[in-house]
DNA sequence: AAACACCGTTCACCACGGCGAAACAGTCGC
DNA sequence: GCGACTGTTTCGCCGTGGTGAACGGTGTTT
């Protein structure tokens, strides 16, 4: 989602349309206003003249912030994994097993669910299931999603997390 | 909750910990530092020198976003504890120690409840909860959450506190 | 004050099982 | 036939639950 650049306060009525449609916004201050009160975490300001990279960083953080309040992956009839606007294609069987996972994107998928779903005949063995996760996981992670395994209980997709742990 | 000014990137590793705790934190950058990349909506930076007014609004954005932040953990029944957007797993011995002190979060629960609800069919050792209930603790820090003893009354889990307890 | 019992923390160790990962092999479609 | 997909075996790490022991703080008794 694009960011606006709002003069403020003089483009203050075109403001309250963006806060209302929830669009992410960098209010530009000149040298004498006083910064806004809102708390909003899609709202920004910077006062001029400023440097261009502080602007920019700004506008990315709030573009990040617009993205990732809306993570919603899709797993599309022709087996294409959609994530952010980004794509990879999945194999059948990594196809059932991403659609089950995006099923319930965030929380906990137990192996028997997944196991029936991409095999509705029967698993094979085991294992099957583990190295079929170990090749999802290595696509997914393109596109800054994970697969994290929550011990004897089934695995979790989320997006890809920076630290270790939390999970 | 009291925002905490740091000095970036000289600070960096109480950056790191502030981030871990989820306590609201404005960066200072001198006139050379790249801008930080963090998306979190608890954290905010600003460019030195700079007026006092600007200071004292991003400032007070950020308290105020913490204020509307609720501590609220939940244990869910995959056995997951989840505070502040984010979660470890626990092992079903630390999810049923760790739901009782949810239900109860911030008040003292007995050793005996403890054990109860952890071990229905009687405590395998008297040492067994105190070893458990280390481990929990290991794991919940990674939330900013903590476990303090009560001596001879229980134990009690809340939000993690700098270090000065006000008992 | 010293001795003592009590309470809690932390560590080392063990057995067991779930899971990861590589390597290999069979199958299918272009 | 080549490459992608799938299934299986094998090996080994590490999470988990339990136990004993060392250590230390606290309040009570003598």
């Amino acid at each position: 989602m694009d960011v606006v650049l709002v003069r403020w306060p003089e483009e203050d009525t075109r403001l309250q349309q963006l806060r209302d449609d929830g669009s992410p916004r960098l209010l530009l201050l000149n040298r004498e206003s006083a910064p806004p009160e809102s708390a909003d975490c899609l709202e920004d300001w910077i006062r001029l003249p400023a440097d261009d990279r502080d602007v920019r960083a700004r506008v990315a953080r709030l573009a990040s912030r617009a993205e990732t309040e809306q993570p919603a992956p899709q797993v599309d009839r022709d087996g294409l994994l959609r994530y952010r606007g980004r794509w990879v294609a999945l194999s059948p069987v990594e196809g059932a097993l991403a659609a089950t996972l995006v099923d319930r994107f965030g929380a906990v998928v137990g192996r028997e669910t997944l196991a029936r779903r991409a095999w509705p005949d029967g698993t094979p063995t085991r294992n099957a299931l583990d190295v079929h996760m170990l090749r999802l996981r290595r696509r997914i992670a393109a596109l800054g999603m994970e697969v994290r395994t929550v011990r004897s209980r089934g695995y979790l997709m989320q997006a890809a997390q920076a630290r270790a742990d939390a999970q």
